[in-house]
DNA sequence: TATAAATCGCTAATACATTAGCAATGTACT
DNA sequence: AGTACATTGCTAATGTATTAGCGATTTATA
């Protein structure tokens, strides 16, 4: 078959990553599922017990949820009893989420199941080459740093 | 500060290719917000282009979308002009998918944002390691395929 | 010390994702 | 032929993503 008029030489990159990482939640899905909780809660559940209590705006940054997303899935989790968010006493727009008992009990039934399917995936792909992976992407990260005014500083 | 005590070892591969995912992204995204599409309808149009018409199912697997959801994406490209649908002779459940002059001239036109955004990122990573990260990438692809009963082939 | 600008979290509207399930059509088996 | 089964694309319900924009608060500026 000919190619396009359009001529899109390059093969789509971005979806290249999210057939990756669809292939991978494949594995971990299920487990969530099985307890109830989404994808989306299960990242600020992890972020929250590896860094502690944090604001909203940093939750949005390491977690990959935009703002407006994030104000729904923490209202939601707030309701199911999964976070609390306190107001700053110095600045009454902030507020500070942190985790509660229940969530840090079903993170600990959960845990186990996750480990074990990452487990899985290891010894799939080696464990070498997940290091490769994450090395690769690291990379790609800081390359692509928003400040855009830096070539890959090699690593 | 200490480990927490679910004891979650390993970093989040699937949040890494978020991340990186969303960096690529953010260089695009303004391209086809530029032309009033969405991610998901340029994901379809470029399928499209490359293997000519499909089906549902098949633009799902190739696009990464699932069936619920594509069918909402197709009905409003239908909506738009974008798409036209066409239920087979022998198969009245089956649809062929196709684009339309309308869709085929706006990838032509959006096309050369987004390969010269593409040539951005290239220079900012370099080339070569780009291809690295295809290569990687394409392997996890592989050893994750879902009958999950072979181990990395190499490459 | 007023006032403009910046910041924070949020709402609103629309599009998409995920899960479950279903009607219609086609295929295999008795 | 008729019945069980599989397949295709879809609906329904709920949760999340994206864009735009807003109200309340804080900070910088005049």
């Amino acid at each position: 078959m000919p190619r396009s008029p359009s001529s899109l030489t390059r093969r789509s990159l971005p979806l290249l990553l999210l057939q990756v990482r669809e292939r991978l939640m494949e594995r971990f899905r299920p487990i969530l599922n099985e307890y109830g909780i989404t994808e989306q809660q299960w990242r600020i559940i992890r972020a929250l017990l590896d860094a502690g209590p944090m604001e909203p705006r940093k939750i949005s940054e390491v977690c990959r949820i935009s703002s407006p997303s994030l104000a729904g899935v923490l209202a939601r989790m707030d309701d199911l009893g999964l976070v609390a968010r306190k107001r700053f006493e110095n600045d009454q727009r902030r507020r500070l989420v942190s985790l509660t008992p229940k969530s840090r009990g079903l993170a600990t039934r959960i845990s186990p199941h996750i480990e074990a399917a990452y487990e899985g995936v290891e010894n799939e792909l080696g464990e070498e080459f997940i290091e490769r992976c994450y090395t690769v992407l690291d990379s790609v990260l800081t390359a692509l740093s928003t400040d855009q005014k830096n070539t890959l500083v090699a690593d």
